[in-house]
DNA sequence: GTAGTCATGTAAGACGTTACATGATTCT
DNA sequence: AGAATCATGTAACGTCTTACATGACTAC
């Protein structure tokens, strides 16, 4: 599982209530995630009992209480395990493939519409992703490596929309191009 | 839910069972998912609820009696009007960036191998994913449309996994040329 | 005779999302 | 007065995976 560990990443990087784990995980557009409650505190309690964190509550003036969670030193081990661990190849849900693979029956107009469409959420997504990384807001930069990281990991994402990007458009000029696939018939 | 769909737009090439469903589905490198038991029969047991496929029990000489399910009229109305939804941002689950998120206490060697590990498990991948694209076993080419957005499809994958390595290997060489990033301390 | 493939399905559980519940405080 | 934010949590449900169950036939 990789959301423990995301958590207890953030953890490590800083002590935080779950709400304002919530809030970091569900704005980071590089690892998305909806960061919703009942799996954060979950999380949470799970990590606890395991002893690889640990809180402590803060009472404020004004507001409710914060469990104030923090890292372990078994939680520091075992996050430095996972870290070692062989990694994995990204999975990616690409729902638009399997759109398009069924799209025999549409007419190349429709075709034309829905690759722009396509376009337009990549190229949203894209510019929302810049804006964020610009700001840079939610990256921890302990040491020279660590900021240079949090940089690579957030050109992977633009990386990887501007692949999509290029596809697409590669895909809408070819059909443009060559009219003996204008139609599905 | 696109599991339906994929399996509605599997049928609506040719009519197949349950278990030739399964094999296509998880020996796809393109779209990929495990294919297991449970969800396909199920879908196939719901879409038929729905009246989008139906089937006809083909008995056999040797072995079991196969359920051949084929689509509807209703059902291929249901594959245009779903082929023609706005398109959605695919979703990367990259566990890999979330490592190395947290790679900060690992020594530079240690980093060095994770990155090469993962070079390699994309590479394998994309090895994998050329072999069964050359086979070119699973695609339907029942127009030259179809024909050339199945290789569209295909090279989807081929350019993300590309764009995994070029990354990849980009961040490897930086961290070789920038002794100041050696440590994570 | 043991393992593998063909073919159908079920059970159990992990993982994820949306929405609701509660209660205080702050903003308009 | 009504909405928004802070802060914790629960409920209900949907998705997805692993593993098991059954039974026949096939290959070594």
């Amino acid at each position: 599982m990789s959301i423990k560990h995301a958590v207890l990443g953030l953890l490590s990087w800083q002590p935080l209530s779950g709400y304002d784990l919530k809030k970091r995980i569900s704005s980071s557009t590089a690892f998305y995630w909806s960061g919703n409650n009942n799996q954060i505190y979950k999380t949470l309690i799970q990590l606890q009992e395991e002893g690889l964190v640990t809180f402590e509550e803060h009472f404020q003036e004004k507001g409710p209480a914060k469990k104030v969670y923090s890292v372990t030193p078994q939680g520091q081990e075992e996050l430095r395990k996972w870290a070692l661990s062989t990694p994995q190849v990204p999975e990616v849900r690409n729902t638009f493939l399997i759109q398009l693979a069924w799209a025999n029956e549409l007419s190349g107009e429709e075709l034309n519409s829905l690759i722009d469409q396509y376009d337009e959420e990549v190229s949203m997504h894209l510019l929302m992703h810049e804006e964020q990384t610009r700001r840079g807001s939610d990256a921890p930069h302990r040491t020279a490596r660590e900021a240079y990281m949090w940089q690579m990991i957030s050109e992977n994402t633009t990386t990887f929309l501007k692949n999509e990007l290029n596809w697409a458009r590669k895909l809408r000029h070819e059909l443009k191009d060559r009219p003996e696939l204008n139609s599905g018939e």
